[in-house]
RNA sequence: CGGGGUGUAGCGCAGGCCGGUUAGCGUACCUGCUUUGGGAGCAGGGGGUCGCAGGUUCGAAUCCUGCCACCCCGACCA
């Protein structure tokens, strides 16, 4: 930690007034609206608040619809870039399939069908006409023959593509990722944790063979679990879905649950193997090397604009989002503190170099000498919006070749020599991305639970957390738990303990411990 | 899709029960001066189809009817 071994203790931030009072004693409006609800209050609210104030999306006109704003779109693009970035190195190449599915399509799979059709948007006409009394009606004679779903996903339209494309062995596997936006008519909607449309990548890959395939699933969900830990510093349990859970056409779902402040499991990303599932609903099938008719086999896998929603509930606190370094569109801003037009140039002066060494280590930062807004109203503005670092530039610090260092994880603040600013800062940012993993994770372990009893279990599930449990692998015994606790088997984790035991709840033999706890 | 709630200035709200000047407050916005190391102060100013549509009435933000939208809680799902 190459910080805090020149930080000293800073002022405490925390201790600053929550509440403001004018010279009426009546609450000032605007402070107060400021202000977000504390998460221990209601974690909810706090999420809601948080998402609005810090500017990253906002409820649009339309129902269940966002609209993400560009702080929160600069941030799903560091993500998109830091995805796309892998999905390359693992070999796979992007492309773009029609937001539109005929009905049929969809229809082919069964199980697929029915997962996804009490969710979808169809589109019936194809066109508008004007109409004296109602202003624009939809015409009638403009039906189409056949109904369009707009995509929930795209393994149906994909797969009836790749039939055309795979007809030997020679073009396997077929690696494609494409970058979208699906629809899921949800009735109950939150920002970016659930919308009724939504930006997402799904990955949808063609194998030779049932072994290829499902290591391709494997070796997805590890991109999924790289990613989550390494970028958004969040720790995630690798794991199989269990039949309940499972993609509606997968034969096996994998997935990274992640733990959010309140203790609630987030499924971060799924991985699918498909198995021929949809090689045998859509007739894809390839001559292999002994010249048989063989058909392909499939993984999917796909992660969404829901990781937003993940990395705000996993570091964010009471004063707003809190960004790691390496997902932050902006690491570093600079703000100046200047009596007068003549002090501020002087700075400007004094900061261009500072602001050249961060460029030139790849840093982002933004100077903000803006000077229509004061130096107090961008200190909140950045606490808000989560920005890792801040450096404040005043008279002061010119005298001294000093700046002021803050960083947003832990609300410290350092006063610094500025000449070799930008090593320093650079080795900040790399300390806060790590601190900001390691907290994550001490609190998912300190509310980790092994449970054998199950009276035990429905005591402490209310609080929250992880419980490792012992379970007969049956369905029933899965819908019964959920039924009397709200609580699901979020996966069998592929790590940890793997002793066999007695379900908690029926005493029937257990093949391993799984987790068991209330998800988004 | 059920239960609850809310729609009045960009945002947050008061007024409504008990109809009656020009619809009010805070903030934000604009101008000026003083300020600037944690959302500055004072003074002045601009901004409104009171969600929409009907109805009752001399008169409706207020009462009545219908509709719409959004939020929260359940059921369903990522």
């Amino acid at each position: 930690m190459a910080f805090q071994a020149f930080v000293q203790p800073g002022r405490d931030l925390l201790s600053r007034p929550t509440c403001f009072w004018n010279k009426n004693n009546t609450k000032n409006a605007q402070n107060m609206s400021d202000q977000l609800t504390k998460r221990d209050t209601d974690y909810a609210q706090w999420y809601n608040d948080l998402v609005l104030k810090a500017d990253m999306a906002e409820h649009s006109e339309v129902r269940g619809c966002m609209v993400i704003k560009p702080h929160g779109y600069a941030i799903w693009e560091k993500m998109q870039g830091a995805l796309d970035g892998m999905f390359k190195a693992t070999g796979h190449v992007n492309a773009y399939f029609p937001l539109f599915i005929p009905k049929s399509y969809l229809a082919k799979e069964a199980s697929h069908v029915e997962g996804f059709a009490k969710e979808c948007a169809v589109v019936t006409h194809y066109r508008l006409k004007s109409d004296p009394e109602k202003g624009i009606i939809v015409d009638p004679d403009a039906k189409l023959e056949e109904e369009l779903i707009i995509r929930p996903t795209s393994e149906t339209i994909i797969w009836n593509t790749y039939r055309g494309w795979i007809k030997s062995y020679r073009d396997l596997p077929l690696l494609i990722n494409q970058w979208a936006n699906v629809v899921r008519w949800e009735l109950r909607t939150r920002l970016f944790l659930r919308t009724a449309e939504f930006l997402w990548q799904e990955g949808h890959t063609a194998h030779a063979t049932q072994q290829e395939a499902e290591e391709e699933a494997r070796r997805m969900l590890d991109v999924y679990a790289t990613f989550a830990e390494e970028w958004m510093a969040m720790p995630v349990i690798k794991g199989v879905k269990t039949a309940s859970e499972r993609f509606a056409g997968a034969v096996d779902t994998y997935c990274i649950e992640a733990m959010m402040q309140d203790g609630k499991s987030l499924q971060a990303g799924t991985s699918h193997f498909l198995g021929q599932n949809f090689a045998k609903a859509f007739d894809v099938l390839f001559t292999n090397k002994e010249n048989k008719q063989e058909y392909v086999w499939a993984s999917s896998w796909g992660v969404s604009t829901r990781l937003m929603g993940a990395l705000i509930m996993t570091h964010s606190d009471d004063h707003g989002l809190v960004l790691p370094p390496k997902l932050a569109p902006v690491q570093v801003a600079i703000v100046p503190i200047a009596k007068n037009g003549e002090q501020l140039t002087a700075i400007d002066g004094y900061v261009k170099p500072i602001v050249d060494a961060l460029r030139a280590k790849g840093i982002a930062v933004k100077y903000d000498n803006d000077d229509k807004r004061k130096p107090g109203w961008k200190f909140a503005e950045y606490e808000f919006k989560g920005y890792p670092v801040r450096i404040a530039v005043g008279p002061r610090d010119m005298e001294n070749g000093t700046v002021e260092v803050a960083r947003r994880d832990t609300l410290e603040k350092q006063v610094m020599q500025a000449a070799d600013i930008a090593e320093k800062v650079e080795h900040l940012l790399e300390a806060i991305q790590d601190n900001l993993y390691r907290k994550a994770l001490t609190m998912r372990e300190e509310n980790t639970h092994v449970i054998d009893s199950y009276a035990e279990f429905k005591d402490r599930i209310d609080q929250g957390g992880f419980f490792l449990a012992h379970w007969d692998g049956t369905p029933e015994t899965e819908e019964k738990v959920k039924n009397e606790t709200k609580a699901t088997i979020r996966c069998i984790p592929f790590t940890g303990d793997k002793t066999p035991g007695k379900c908690m709840v029926t005493g029937n033999p257990s093949a391993q411990r799984v987790i068991f706890a209330k998800s988004y």
